[in-house]
DNA sequence: CTAATTTCTGGCCGTGCGTACGAAAAACAG
DNA sequence: CTGTTTTTCGTACGCACGGCCAGAAATTAG
């Protein structure tokens, strides 16, 4: 059996190391400083600087949907699954403050050999097309009203990133009241008014 | 007189390359190539990297400003306002899109010695301030809801961000269109509604 | 214990970067 | 034209990075 703890472990210490000074600081060389051991240690435990990050964005990534996807579940109307959506990721992000803060920090840096970023667009077009879904099904079950579904999808996972952007630089921000704040914002754009209308 | 031209000539290829092979593959060698060159040339006219980014940056701010401002002042209701925002720089997006790209690239990526962002937060926060002092004071005239002006604002930004990002990898996408959704997505999210409400 | 395998070390290599510098060239003044 | 200043060139330096490897050390197998 090949040594997986060794391959956590450097994973973990490359969240600390990316959380604490960011991805331009975050060289195999400071990663396996944190680790205690040798920078050679990380070659030999994976291919290159890509496997690792692409591991830890997976185990992070992981993470995330398995607390959140419940909260999701438990609801049943659009609007109700939008508000667990803000909610719940408030919520871990409060908890995992580094962990959000790493993947953000490698997902909007890692690029691989060609200068391209890896992880673009093709990162969140699944994200956009399940809230399409979501949205187009709402309006079909006449809950929402009547709007562009791709844009609103791009909006709402904007949204989402700029609360946990905006919380990583601001400590003393009330993370759970954004989300609310969030939840109601959408509640009214998206939802279908009182009165009929289009 | 110092040669000014030379300045502006060598930001504009900087835009160039940043816009077509992003930030990361945009090195003063491959700038001064696309401007004919030689690469002290760039040492002459300027102190260092910093110094040429930080032209490009504002620069590039000032133009998208002197456009968008006159826009907002003919507005009179928030609504409005927010509409003219959306709209405008969706305008200014579609007849500019490397500036605004380069712009993006830029003011993501840009660091200055130590590693740390050099236009984060900070630079946001002026918007985010003239926007809350815009949204209370609709809040105190009754056109407006009750709501977290901060998270309002931060957000508005948020979605302005991905619409350019957007436009940016998608270049079929119609962005006056993505205004305009934005425009009634927020107008639903902000105005107080037809039947009174807290 | 010995031998084989896995894991680790520490340093070296090539690359690409931003910057510094001296010499060449050009522009300009007297 | 001559001397001076401004601008450009090409290069070389120092640095940090990711990748690589030969040998040492540790672990495991027999």
């Amino acid at each position: 059996m090949i040594e997986q703890a060794r391959r956590t472990q450097i994973v973990d210490c490359a969240v600390e190391v990316v959380a604490e000074l960011g991805w331009a600081q975050a060289s195999l060389a400071r990663i396996a400083e944190r680790a205690g051991i040798s920078k050679g240690v990380i070659s030999y435990h994976f291919t290159g600087k890509e496997e690792l990050f692409d591991l830890l964005v997976s185990q992070i990534y992981g993470r995330i949907t398995e607390f959140v996807v419940p909260h999701l579940d438990a609801q049943t109307t659009v609007v109700g699954r939008l508000r667990a959506r803000f909610c719940s990721i408030a919520e871990y992000l409060r908890a995992h403050r580094a962990e959000m803060v790493a993947l953000t920090e490698v997902l909007t840096n890692l690029r691989d050999a060609d200068g391209t970023p890896r992880y673009g667009d093709s990162f969140n077009e699944p994200y956009y097309q399940r809230l399409e879904e979501t949205f187009r099904a709402g309006q079909e079950s006449g809950e929402l009203r009547d709007f562009d579904a791709r844009v609103m999808a791009v909006t709402v996972q904007a949204a989402i990133d700029a609360m946990v952007a905006y919380a990583d630089t601001h400590p003393d921000h009330d993370i759970t009241a954004h989300a609310e704040q969030l939840a109601e914002l959408f509640e009214r754009a998206i939802a279908r008014r009182a009165e009929g209308e289009a």
